[in-house]
DNA sequence: GCCGTTTTCGGCCCGACTGTTTTCAGTCG
């Protein structure tokens, strides 16, 4: 609706509306759909008015929308594609279809081949010529990587940033450091006072391939990756207002700024002014407590409700790596690890974890030569043997066993009986009804031994979208069993989302952040699960995983008990 | 189209870079 209102040439900020709601739609880390059957009234929502409230429910009960339709009669929906070619915005779309009638790709570059374009007032060589390699390379908006896999990318970048004399301090800002498990870019803030010389150094790092943008304080780059880099240099006294500005999010930005008006203050990149006078801007915590506000987690800057929650004092004390005491989920050689107890204990006591459970595959699932009830006994045996060999630390006896289709567990109760916990996961038939799979789980969940839900979405980021699963029935039927869901954190996986985390923390159910790892070093995958846990708002209180053995054992024993 | 601790009308985050201009519009983040 935004882009074709403002191809039309409507109201900016009535496009500008649109896009507002539809980012507090995507921001809310939960489907609109299930607040809405769940009775919330949208219009409480920031962005979201009576218009926009009735556009939603319309399009969850017709799955159309009528005034998008006839929108698309008057202004062909076509031109949206010319939207994603940089430096084509609506202006000059509409400048392309009102004088011409270009409708499509194919039709804006016979008009640049045929010279129409070079007569329009505000297209010269330069953006013709971008735009036709655009057309050449197709190019779209790029996607998203992972971010662990932007993480080595960026750490190399930013120590050979530092080898230029001309950097006083430099960080990674953006959604990379608000932790996203998802980053479209990298976003580097550097503080200099020759600015200029920093801009060259960076954009003669050797990997390179593009400059984009150039400038005496911002530069864009591509490198050979494909990964898109953005650096922007301050002076010191304005480094914390443009950490804060640059690490986003661009919808928690445009809130603290409005805040920031609200109060008779500005606040930019360069610092909070009361009229000509700066009072704040070398440090963020200084810019927040300019506007009456303690320093708000680059994590949870999302615009869902951190600046209320930061006004009433309410923000969480984030979970930090430091507060594991263990992991719940660790595999061996004896399924489809690739080490044996003993390695997996000794690096996780290296991590100074006091605990790690081996919870290895279940015969179900023969590719990972999942164990039957006889090898799990026999584990068992392995297990207790390996405890008596480690000081000061504690293996636990578990296994990640198969949740069969029908919701019933893949071992018999009387070896499951003989474990400290157990986790049940799904490894197939993903594509099941939304009602079958939620309804195979909660059943699992009901098993008198049922201790954890792993990675409860089965999602494999860039590869396999989650199953259609109604998480917010999960974490409630969590909470009424006294179970726990884990927050799994291989990169790819880190499901439960931040936004289903936050769902289970208000709803009182612990979360186990576990590595699942397969080998040792997979066990630093933890700091990923933190950081997601950290982005969904956990304290170490909301998390099981950070509570010391004793009061661990009993909570598993309760879970247990229970039923 | 949304919103309100001066407001139900009249505002709406704010600045850098590019290209095409001779002072600025468009785009982008």
């Amino acid at each position: 609706m935004a882009d074709l209102l403002d191809i039309q040439g409507a109201n900016p900020f009535r496009a500008r509306a649109y896009r507002n709601g539809a980012r507090t739609v995507r921001g809310l880390g939960k489907d609109v759909g299930d607040l809405l059957a769940h009775g919330l009234d949208l219009t409480t929502l920031p962005g979201i008015g009576t218009d926009l409230a009735a556009k939603i429910v319309e399009i969850r009960e017709t799955g159309n929308l009528k005034a998008l339709e006839k929108l698309r009669t008057q202004v062909p929906p076509t031109l949206e594609d010319l939207l994603l070619i940089p430096g084509l915005g609506p202006r000059r779309v509409q400048a392309l279809y009102n004088s011409l009638n270009i409708q499509n790709l194919d039709g804006l570059e016979r008009a640049i081949r045929a010279g129409q374009v070079q007569e329009l007032h505000g297209f010269g060589a330069k953006i013709q010529e971008q735009i036709l390699a655009a057309i050449a390379s197709q190019r779209r908006k790029k996607p998203r990587r992972l971010r662990s896999v932007v993480a080595p990318e960026a750490e190399a970048l930013i120590a050979y940033m530092k080898e230029s004399r001309a950097v006083q301090q430099i960080e990674i800002a953006g959604s990379f450091r608000r932790g996203k498990d998802m980053v479209g870019d990298l976003d580097i803030l550097a503080c200099a006072q020759r600015s200029a010389q920093v801009v060259d150094h960076f954009v003669n790092y050797p990997q390179v391939t593009r400059i984009t943008a150039q400038g005496n304080t911002r530069a864009s780059v591509v490198l050979t990756s494909g990964l898109d880099v953005d650096l922007r240099i301050v002076d010191r006294s304005s480094f914390g207002s443009a950490l804060q500005y640059f690490t986003g999010s661009k919808a928690h930005s445009i809130r603290v700024r409005r805040l920031a008006q609200g109060k008779d203050l500005k606040l930019n990149e360069y610092g909070v002014f009361r009229g000509a006078r700066k009072i704040a801007g070398r440090t963020e915590a200084s810019v927040y407590r300019a506007l009456g506000l303690p320093l708000i987690p680059p994590e949870l800057r999302e615009a869902r409700d951190e600046i209320d929650a930061a006004r009433e004092q309410r923000l969480p004390t984030l979970i930090e790596l430091g507060d594991l005491h263990g992991d719940l989920h660790v595999h061996t050689a004896a399924s489809d690890g690739h080490a044996d107890i003993m390695s997996m204990a000794n690096a996780a006591k290296k991590l100074h974890l006091q605990y790690i459970a081996i919870t290895d595959h279940s015969q179900h699932l023969a590719v990972a030569h999942g164990l039957s009830e006889k090898q799990l006994y026999r584990q068992i045996e392995d297990i207790d043997k390996a405890n008596e060999n480690v000081k000061d630390f504690t293996l636990l006896k578990g296994i990640e066993v198969d949740i069969l289709e029908d919701g019933r567990l893949d071992l018999p109760d009387h070896v499951l009986a003989k474990l400290d916990l157990v986790v049940g996961a799904i490894h197939d038939h993903f594509h099941l009804s939304r009602d079958k799979q939620t309804e195979r789980i909660l059943r699992a969940m009901d098993h008198r031994y049922f201790s954890i839900l792993a990675h409860p979405t089965g999602r494999l980021l860039t590869q396999r979208e989650p199953y259609a699963v109604d998480i917010p029935r999960i974490v409630e039927h969590a909470r009424a069993r006294a179970c726990f869901l884990e927050l799994n954190s291989q990169p790819q996986r880190l499901d439960l989302t931040d936004g289903d985390c936050r769902l289970a923390r208000d709803q009182g159910v612990l979360i186990a952040i576990d590595s699942d790892a397969h080998a040792p070093n997979d066990l630093a995958c933890l700091a990923n699960g933190v950081l997601q846990g950290r982005r969904g708002w956990l304290a170490k209180s909301d998390v099981l995983n950070a509570r010391p053995l004793p009061e661990l054992r009993g909570l598993l024993q309760a879970t247990m008990l229970g039923n």
